[in-house]
DNA sequence: ACTTCTCTCTACCAATTGGTAGAGGATCGT
DNA sequence: ACGATCCTCTACCAATTGGTAGAGAGAAGT
């Protein structure tokens, strides 16, 4: 068989959590949606938030590989900066749900939140430390760098996500209007971080 | 009595959906928060659906007004947009449920973005014509009003409410912390939007 | 042939869900 | 005193929830 039925559940379970959210994605409809019976899946996961955990770990590694790929070959300074935000939104277009899932355990009472951070510390410090030698490179404009990167994090997760918003504000979501949202978020990360 | 009913039942629904979200509310969970029966709050409301357009309708009109009021008194320039950050994270401050229940809205597939949006085209409308203006006037980097706008959202948004994000970098979530992060997320968004 | 292991199924279950029907107690104008 | 209105309650309900118990099919090893 292409895919494993344990695989399968995963897929599904990405999807449904990443739009739907927990609370409001059922076992049942899961299983409906992949034609098979509840109990096939509570076979493979002992419960729904051992399902939901499993998610996370897979997303988590998912998306701190995007990161370790581009931190891997390190081009240095802004042009840093816009590869690793292309690479995101390259993702948010291509598998929307996993920052939607992002987005469902960073919401407040989550409990895995601890489950994704323990994934995503690493690159969280290096992506720091990154911006501190920038700064005192005198490649980047001088701020804390935490507050600066949560102000990243923000602003990339929010334009590659936020598609709702958009679509309220009259912003196409066609893949023309991705690039664009791209562009301009590129030009303005830029605008922001340039030394003055 | 110091508050109605049905007042009382829509500040417990706004916080319970701005928070654990639409799905994750029950109406038994609400009633017993509120110490009354489930169906005193099914008196006052037809559906869970409908307290929930009603706590948008309530929530949509209270961010209006803070919009508003800063409109009124129109300082013009960077002065402007800091004023409007500033009204915004106060509110994050003091109800952060209302921004936590405009995340909830716009949310892929929820059913009442369009009554949220209703309320805050308007807004949205006067925001674009503003940032425009401002641009033809040299006080602002040039770009594309709508795609900024959007970028200008997330950021404030994001930075306002990402509350667990902040947690997990270690950013402190105290009143001393979200003075820090305002400040920080000003002097970003001045260097994001000053002419070249 | 027999056991063992992997997998998916049917059959249930108690608890919770949103929602209906209608009783009963205040408070009111008359 | 009396009905009307407003409000909150008890009593139920069908549907759905996550989860348990265990049967049975198939392949593999012995």
């Amino acid at each position: 068989m292409a895919e494993s039925t344990r695989e399968r559940i995963l897929d599904a379970a990405l999807r449904a959590f990443g739009t739907e959210g927990f609370a409001a994605t059922s076992l049942d409809a899961l299983a409906t949606e992949l034609g098979i019976r509840k109990q096939t899946i509570l076979y493979y996961f002992p419960s729904k938030q051992a399902i939901f955990e499993a998610v996370v770990d897979r997303a988590a590694s998912d998306l701190v590989k995007v990161f370790e790929e581009q931190a891997a070959r390190d081009i240095g300074g802004l042009d840093q900066v816009e590869a690793i935000v292309k690479r995101v939104f390259r993702l948010a277009v291509r598998r929307p749900q996993l920052l939607g899932l992002i987005r469902e355990v960073t919401r407040p009472g989550s409990l895995s939140i601890d489950r994704l951070s323990a994934h995503t510390a690493p690159i969280f410090e290096r992506a720091r430390d990154f911006l501190q030698r920038e700064m005192e490179a005198g490649r980047m404009r001088f701020s804390d760098p935490e507050m600066l990167l949560l102000s990243l994090y923000s602003t990339v997760v929010g334009v590659a996500t936020e598609l709702e918003v958009q679509r309220a504000m009259g912003i196409s979501d066609s893949l023309r209007g991705a690039v664009a949202r791209r562009q301009e978020l590129i030009r303005f990360l830029r605008a922001a971080l340039e030394p003055a």
